[in-house]
DNA sequence: GTCTATACCGTGATAGAC
DNA sequence: GTCTATCACGGTATAGAC
């Protein structure tokens, strides 16, 4: 835990301003979008001068990028991690494909359970960024593609047999399931009429990963 | 009659500017989202003057909703015709899963093949709305709710033993694996290194009903 | 009914005082 | 490191000319 985040006996240490400043931005992008989002509501939010954004992070999306980078590395290589040591597991035998899965979603689900706002804000802005034409691009490919590339492996591994193409587009509807789950909109709540919550993270996600293996498995084992 | 709506001797008639308008809205609003677009872009891009968008639609949110409702309204009725007709042709019998599903996707899948811009370009944004904590209540729930409930009652029909809770839920994972799908980001062909292509809707969608028919199985219709 | 000129305000960013 | 003042620009919307 970083010393601005401690606790000292008594009275807490003030944040900061320049990680205030980053989790007003994350609050704000997640909601809003990188347009729909103004310097001066951010300053606001976090409590300091208009022109002190601009000093620490240079430009509005030099922030952007700041509030993107920080939390994306994390789940980088906790994902990484949680991969490798399935395979590491399974010794020669195959792994599982529910394992592969699980575990590339293990260190999202934990941020979301977290309740930690930040982490939930991010989650949001990742939802909004992979659904983005000009954001995707910058943004997902660039920073995310290493880690999925280990994923794609380990699915490979998990599906010998498979032929790639099937392989790349199971992950495609993979990542569309999971994105709409991080956005968190509410949205299933107004249409079951409360029966589900997308806040109620264990009921997604351990449905997803049966969801998506068993569809893994049909376009990718069966023949056409 | 308007000059404007009149005949022209080579056959064509040149567009209203209330609808080169609204064309030129859907590509920016699809591209850029509600916030990244402005007023003077969109009329620059139909080639009217700056005034004209306020003129015709009121304000921007005004014009966000005709671009929206345009096509949402079309789109709605093919759906449910194409749903009903799968139903009507089972008769007593159970109607198949792949078969509703095929018959919900069916619409979207012309719409994007057609290669119509504007269809296209709707999709695009279609995407970005629904993984928008603002804009998915106000929008989706508010204008497609009334049909995802005929979707959820064919999945009823189709899986008669099933929990209400699962389908929700499955509803969910489709609707999101969809959405990516219908936002095309081009984000696949970068990661499968020109192995598959976001543009290429046969390949997408074929795959797509079969991998959503058996998650639904796998989370309706097994004992977990 | 159609369109233009323009009003008025908020934007991101910076220079320079403290 | 912080804050004030200010810039040039572009934002939405409207009043009034055609």
């Amino acid at each position: 835990m970083p010393e601005s985040l401690k606790e000292t006996p008594g009275n807490t240490v003030p944040k900061r301003r320049r990680d205030l400043i980053l989790d007003a931005a994350e609050a704000e992008f997640a909601v809003h979008g990188f347009d729909g989002v103004t310097m001066r509501q951010i300053a606001r939010e976090a409590g300091v001068d208009v022109a002190l954004p601009n000093y620490y992070y240079k430009s509005k999306r030099g922030l952007f990028d700041a509030v993107f980078l920080r939390r994306a590395l994390v789940l980088n290589e906790r994902r990484a991690t949680a991969i490798r040591s399935v395979i590491a597991a399974a010794g020669d035998a195959t792994p599982g494909l529910e394992d592969i899965i699980a575990a590339y979603l293990k260190p999202i689900r934990d941020a979301q359970e977290s309740h930690e706002p930040g982490w939930r804000n991010y989650c949001s802005l990742v939802a909004h960024i992979n659904n983005s034409r000009v954001w995707g691009e910058q943004m997902m490919s660039k920073h995310f593609n290493d880690f999925v590339v280990i994923f794609i492996d380990a699915l490979k591994l998990a599906m010998p047999e498979a032929d790639e193409k099937d392989i790349y587009w199971g992950y495609h509807f993979f990542s569309g399931a999971l994105t709409l789950t991080m956005a968190d909109t509410g949205r299933i709540d107004l249409l079951s009429d409360g029966l589900c919550h997308s806040g109620d993270f264990s009921e997604a996600y351990d449905r997803m990963t049966d969801f998506i293996a068993d569809g893994f498995r049909r376009i990718c084992l069966t023949a056409q």
